[in-house]
RNA sequence: CGCGGGGUGGAGCAGCCUGGUAGCUCGUCAGGCUCAUAACCUGAAGGCCGCGGGUUCAAAUCCCGCCCCCGCAA
């Protein structure tokens, strides 16, 4: 079939990448995706990932600065595409985008929807505790991920697993789920099942903020938000100094622990880790990252920059 | 030229302002001690102080250029 693809994000890569294989069975008739944006440390103007792999492939680019804008639509109506696939796009597709494509217009969302609609679904998976993520495959309308399902590929989400692994592992799946979807198409036998929007649930994009550590919080889910945020925005707090510390892994510490220490209070310091007091629990910090400086072991920071138990972390 | 921190034995850091002996906490190796340990004691190896140039009697330290790593920002 004709192919528009429309997508930003990395994780869509190996989807299009899928595509764009003289085997694939369909043609790639242009790539829709957003302006070239300063990126990086020296907010050098930087095109989206998507872009360059269709330049490589010869495939025609689209970066309308906003989808809705007048004169955004004429140039991919005259591509008469039979399927758009979109994933990880970040505008809204107006309706009359979504009417474009002659058989359908797809998304593919990294978890198991109606859960976690929305532009961060990867880390709202492990935040919440999620034994399972997934791709799903909804035909699009014009709500935010409320399109009825066209098909699910779960995907158990493993003890240890960190945003960027279940984000690379989903990536690598969602190339399988979307062949088979357009067989379906193709056949004209895909299904619709409406999502149970009562259980529906949102994950907001994420910020700096999303990887705050709360230490009032419960140490099993401070646990789950560092393994979520990592590697990206990464998880957060604040050394005795002032400066600020991120953290990339950790281990809960649920026994003997002193039952009258404050949230953030420093309980142990040296060669296995931080032990940081939460409001449930203890967390051993084990990787960490100071400003300016590397990921290392928190053994290995602690050589450098001596803390004291009794010292507070956060705020 | 978006803002900022940094590159010093294998690791993490101090020393740099106020030039003049290579320091700290570990690791490694050898030996000792111990029922045991993230244990302790003794000894040892291991550095062209990121690279190039300049100033100086003398540069890790001051000046100029370059390379690389990282935080903010995206």
């Amino acid at each position: 079939m004709r192919v528009l693809y429309i997508g930003s994000g990395g994780i869509g890569l190996p989807v299009l990448e899928s595509l764009l294989q003289p085997g694939s069975g369909h043609e790639v008739v242009g790539v829709v995706t957003q302006p070239d944006k300063p990126a990086g440390r020296h907010q050098t103007l930087t095109p989206p990932p998507t872009k360059v792999l269709a330049e490589a492939h010869g495939v025609p680019v689209f970066q309308p600065r906003r989808i809705r804008e007048p004169g955004a639509l004429e140039p991919l109506a005259a591509l008469r595409p039979e399927v758009a696939v979109v994933m990880a796009y970040g505008q809204i597709l107006p309706k009359s985008v979504l009417e474009l494509p002659t058989v359908a217009c797809i998304n593919l969302h990294a978890s198991l929807l109606p859960l976690h609609r929305g532009a961060a679904p990867i880390q709202a998976d492990i935040v919440t505790g999620q034994r399972e993520g997934g791709i799903t495959i909804i035909w699009m309308d014009e709500g935010l991920d409320t399109g009825d399902i066209l098909l699910t590929r779960p995907l158990p989400i493993r003890r240890r697993e960190t945003g960027g692994t279940l984000h690379d592992r989903l990536a690598l799946l969602a190339p399988e789920a979307l062949a088979e979807a357009l067989a379906l198409l193709a056949a004209g036998a895909a299904s619709r099942t409406v999502q149970d929007h009562a259980h529906a649930t949102y994950a907001a994009k994420l910020s700096r903020e999303s990887g705050r550590l709360h230490w009032e919080a419960p140490a099993r889910e401070l646990e789950r938000t560092i393994r979520a945020m990592n590697p990206w925005p990464a998880a957060s707090t604040t050394l005795p100094d002032g400066r600020r510390l991120k953290v990339f892994s950790a281990i809960c510490h649920q026994r003997n622990l002193p039952a009258d220490a404050a949230p953030g209070t420093l309980l142990r310091a040296d060669a296995r880790g931080l032990l940081v007091a939460a409001g449930q629990g203890a967390l051993l910090l084990r990787e960490v990252q100071p400003e300016g400086k590397r990921r290392m072991a928190a053994g290995d920071f602690l050589r450098g920059n001596p803390l004291a138990v009794g010292e507070r972390m956060g705020e």
